[in-house]
DNA sequence: GAGTCGTGGGT
DNA sequence: TACCCAAGACT
């Protein structure tokens, strides 16, 4: 609660106070508020078009920027679009099954957003509310909403003054001010936080917000920014320091290993074997074909492995998370359940019940895979 | 603060 | 191929 007290603090500044504390190493001058109307303008005749941009519905507003976190646009369209049909309004939602809402959200990663949503829309529901509340607060309160969610949905759908920092935001504002500091520490984001909320204008703060992020996916790229067709490019001091392919400065990043493994496919006589996984970590919850890939996951597999000699190879899938990469053999196996291999911990499902079922990306994978070779035929 | 949580496209 | 990384939140 506290945590939530602090972030509340750092972006209500700018609904309540003025143009004050800005604190960079420059202030917000005129021309800066000149520039952030510019960008509005800017804005105006070139923003993207999306399906959540049709709309000022709280709810579908909500639903696209968790929707959106760590997950770009183009992958987020159709989801977004199947999830309005399914469950279009926070009743729907409210009223959905967990399982129904991971399906919906199968492929699109990070499951604990999807959890996150339903577990907010079943709490306003009980509050009796039929739509979002617009204090930044009560919308901090949810869960998997944070300072940059919150900031979102006050902005765009309710007017709110306050600065949504994103990362396309971080890179514009770093780039901006030429700052140092790594842009995913603390005391950086709460420079640059300051200053989008000192030149954000107050009467289109939503605009703002979304113009921002709109330069920095399109203009103000990370690799190959396009300078000389910026609307900002008279007041980045990036730019003129030449400093643009440096900034931003980020602390540290990890880096990955691979690893290598095997995926069992269990078949016996049109039923497949799955197997649950933990309730908590990686895919939590998710019910998968059975693999293992030491030292990353050593789990006590639902079976002792078939003898050599009856499984033939389907193809490799690929996933990776957090800092492994992981590459994991297809295995099928046809035989007959007890006789050939006699799972313990684990269900036998129909083949075409794997449709209906939400997995993972590697189980997911090896379904295709599955369908694709015939080896089960639904659809 | 540092780790964890997914995925697919871009280079 | 092997990286990088994107409309972050949570523990």
């Amino acid at each position: 609660m506290l945590v939530r007290i602090v972030l509340y603090n750092q972006i209500f500044r700018f609904a309540v106070k003025d143009r004050k504390d800005i604190s960079m190493k420059g202030k917000i001058t005129k021309e800066l508020l000149s520039a952030g109307e510019d960008l509005l303008g800017w804005y105006e005749g070139s923003k993207r078009t999306f399906p959540w941009r049709n709309t000022d519905d709280p709810y579908r507003i909500w639903i696209s920027e968790v929707m959106l976190q760590q997950t770009q646009t183009s992958r987020a369209a159709d989801y977004y679009l199947r999830w309005m049909e399914l469950f279009p309004t926070l009743e729907d939602l409210a009223r959905a099954t967990e399982e129904g809402v991971l399906k919906a959200w199968e492929g699109l990663g990070y499951y604990g957003r999807a959890k996150n949503l339903l577990r907010a829309a079943r709490l306003l529901a009980e509050e009796g509310r039929d739509t979002l509340p617009s204090e930044l607060h009560a919308l901090l309160s949810l869960p998997g909403v944070g300072t940059y969610t919150a900031a979102a949905v006050a902005s765009i759908a309710f007017g709110l003054a306050v600065p949504a920092l994103d990362a396309n935001a971080k890179r514009v504002f770093a780039r901006l001010t030429d700052l140092e500091l790594p842009v995913d520490r603390a005391e950086g984001e709460e420079i640059l936080r300051n200053f989008m909320g000192g030149m954000m204008p107050r009467q289109k703060p939503g605009d703002f917000n979304q113009a921002v992020m709109d330069l920095g996916a399109t203009v103000c790229l990370s690799v190959t920014p396009s300078c000389p067709l910026c609307p900002l490019r008279k007041v980045c001091l990036s730019a003129e320091r030449k400093t643009i392919p440096q900034r931003p400065v980020f602390s540290q990043r990890k880096k990955s290993a691979s690893i290598e493994g095997q995926l069992w496919v269990l078949k016996s006589e049109g039923m497949v074997c799955l197997r649950r996984r933990p309730s908590k970590g990686l895919w939590a919850d998710f019910e998968e074909f059975p693999w293992s890939a030491p030292p990353l996951e050593e789990r006590v597999l639902p079976f002792p492995p078939p003898a050599p000699g009856f499984f033939s190879s389907l193809g490799r899938v690929r996933s990776s998370f957090t800092r492994w990469r992981l590459t994991l053999e297809v295995l099928l196996f046809e035989g007959k359940a007890g006789a050939d291999f006699a799972p313990s911990q684990a269900r036998w499902v129909e083949g075409r019940e794997l449709e209906t079922l939400p997995l993972p990306g590697p189980s997911r994978k090896a379904r295709e895979l599955l369908f694709a070779k015939g080896v089960i035929s639904v659809r």
